[in-house]
DNA sequence: ATAGGGTTAG
């Protein structure tokens, strides 16, 4: 039986309910209040007003005893300030219902859950037994989500026994909570003896279990789920599909193949499907398949949300693909995706990588919360784009608001001190890091400081320092030397590190071309020529680096003589005919007629192929 | 109501 106490009575005291209009603006409610009906007010909150229509609503609700009626009102109320990422006001309101049941808790718990205050829900699920109620199958799974890793696997064991001890351990949305859980926290045996013992699964249950195995990097086993899965004749679905993303980052084209074939064979494709598939692309170095996506999904009339966005905008970063990126900035502003963090700082990257410092510190600077991702991404952009000073001024900044930057925002400082020759203060970085924040560098951190001092002319040290590294040199590391070496034409250590080189990468054949480079500038010509005949005898070809250029709305790819391009022939034509120019004008030059500077010489210029 | 999708390093 449903409780039907006034919400007025869950207000407790007058000076409660001055504290609940002090929340509130005194905005004066445009709506005629006749038409405001309890009907019609539990309508609108339930479509989760913006948080400024809700507090409007909020004051409305307060002052008009009739629409205080209903305790459901309470609930869609609290329900909508969680939506809006309010958990406080949320609280406030649940505090001043004087009546509660179990679904008031059961709203405070999720409310604390879905904003990510897991401390907070697991402290009100412990009040709720503590004043007499009963957790219920609502309560339960989602008590479950508050133990995400190891640190709370106690308290999920101890979940478990109580669900078992009020004989709920058998309802369906329990056991997918526990299976969950225990894939969360890595007990992958515990987790499967649940899903096994379940008197029946759905689709959520397999796929928690699938969660469970990616989350663990065990994407083997995550497709052996899919598949015995699919043998119950269970559809893989779009929670299939993200349940194994974890997984299939940096993977095999066989892995991409097997999401994209899930996806190809969805019966109706949700936003999260799209969103899964782009995401696929982008973690597996595909950001054009990512933006043809993207462009086929706007074709099906298929509405981005914010997660799309944020999807796709590390590829038009990664793709320089600017208008498109601007694009996606405009519909983020039409459709009010902000104020979003993670979306926010995509786009600071995204203007950061297609070279528009401007427009990432325009929406840096309208931010309303940055972290160390937003601050990171703004010193990186500064650091790409040469401004090392200005990157080095971020940081500091970024430390006088007491956000403690990680160990990613140290790799973009440094690499920014490297590319801007900033040595004495690249050093420092990496002392603060060790010895301040005590973070233990890694692999990229060694790369970066051999890069700082390798640019900086200090071969040697670089040298040294990769001999007394914790760690064992990658390539990135060998790599960074050895392009020191060439600009130093250290020839000594640029051999040992291509030494290294060839053994951790045979088949890179950019590093026989820097070493050839080293030998030829030393004048050792024969040296350069076994250096080719090594290449040739390993079938190694120079992989010639690409540009990509943004046209209409399709990106195209360059490279030095590629002949794809549909409109290839045409292409050479127009720059034959470029060439002839620079010729006859470089000829002027010659004859001190003009003064033509020319930033590339002709042969750098061979357009290609498109891959839009 | 339960699972599951997003941002930063080169």
């Amino acid at each position: 039986m449903k409780s039907v106490t006034p919400l007025s009575r869950h207000f407790s005291t007058a000076r409660q309910f001055q504290n609940l209009v002090l929340l509130t603006p005194k905005l004066e409610f445009t709506q005629k209040s006749s038409a405001l009906t309890e009907e019609l007010c539990g309508e609108i909150l339930d479509r989760y007003p913006d948080i400024k229509t809700l507090k409007k609503l909020h004051s409305k609700i307060i002052v008009d005893q009739p629409l205080c009626s209903n305790p459901s009102i309470g609930i869609k109320l609290m329900r909508a300030y969680a939506a809006c990422g309010e958990p406080g006001i949320t609280r406030h309101v649940f505090d001043e219902i004087t009546e509660k049941n179990v679904v008031f808790f059961n709203v405070m718990i999720r409310s604390y859950v879905n904003n990510h205050l897991y401390h907070d829900a697991l402290l009100v699920f412990k009040t709720m037994a503590s004043q007499g109620f009963e957790p219920d199958n609502y309560t339960y799974p989602c008590v479950l989500k508050a133990c995400p890793g190891l640190e709370n696997l106690n308290v999920g064991l101890q979940i478990h026994g109580s669900v078992v001890k009020v004989g709920l351990d058998l309802n369906l949305f329990i056991g997918n909570g526990l299976v969950a859980m225990y894939g969360k926290c890595g007990c992958l045996m515990e987790a499967r003896r649940v899903l096994d013992e379940m008197p029946s699964r759905d689709v959520v249950s397999w796929n928690s279990m699938v969660a469970g195995y990616a989350q663990n990097a065990r994407f083997d086993d995550a497709l052996e789920v899919c598949k015995e899965m699919e043998a119950l004749r269970l559809k893989p679905d779009a929670g299939t599909m993200a349940s194994l993303l974890p997984a299939v980052t940096n993977t095999t084209s066989n892995n991409v193949s097997y999401v994209k074939e899930i996806f190809m064979k969805l019966a109706k494709k949700s936003v999260v499907s799209w969103n899964v598939m782009m995401a696929v692309y982008v973690k597996n170095l595909m950001p054009a398949e990512a933006v043809n996506l993207y462009l086929q999904m706007e074709k099906n009339r298929i509405e981005p949300d914010a997660v799309t966005i944020a999807s796709i905008l590390p590829a038009c970063g990664d793709l320089s693909a600017l208008s498109l990126g601007r694009r996606m900035h405009e519909y983020v502003e039409r459709k009010k995706l902000r104020p979003n963090l993670l979306l926010e700082n995509a786009l600071v990257d995204m203007y950061a990588k297609c070279g528009s410092l401007r427009d990432a510190r325009e929406v840096f600077d309208r931010m309303k919360f940055q972290d160390v991702v937003t601050w990171t991404s703004m010193i990186s952009a500064y650091g790409l784009n040469g401004q090392g000073r200005d990157a080095v001024a971020l940081f500091a900044k970024m430390q006088n608001l007491s956000l403690s930057p990680d160990s990613i925002a140290f790799v973009s400082v440094i690499s920014a001190c490297s590319h801007a020759g900033l040595l004495e203060e690249g050093r420092y970085y990496f002392k603060l890091m060790t010895e301040e924040y005590r973070i233990i560098p890694r692999i990229e951190h060694y790369a970066c400081m051999v890069d700082l001092l390798g640019r900086s002319g200090q071969v040697d040290e670089a040298y040294s320092f990769i001999k007394q590294m914790p760690v064992e040199p990658n390539e990135r590391v060998w790599g960074a030397l050895l392009s020191a070496c060439r600009v130093y034409s250290n020839m000594n250590i640029g051999l040992l590190a291509a030494d290294h080189l060839f053994q951790l990468a045979p088949e890179q054949s950019g590093y026989y071309v820097l070493l050839s480079n080293i030998y030829a500038k030393a004048g050792r010509w024969k040296d350069v020529t076994t250096i080719r005949s090594m290449m040739k005898g390993r079938g190694l070809k120079k992989i010639p680096g690409i540009s990509n250029v943004e046209l209409n709305d399709r990106i195209h790819t360059f490279l030095a003589g590629d002949q794809s391009h549909p409109h290839s022939e045409k292409i050479y034509e127009e720059l034959d005919i470029m060439r002839l120019w620079i010729f006859l004008l470089t000829a002027a030059v010659t004859l001190d007629l003009y003064m033509i500077i020319s930033p590339h010489s002709p042969n750098d210029i061979m357009p290609a192929i498109c891959t839009g």
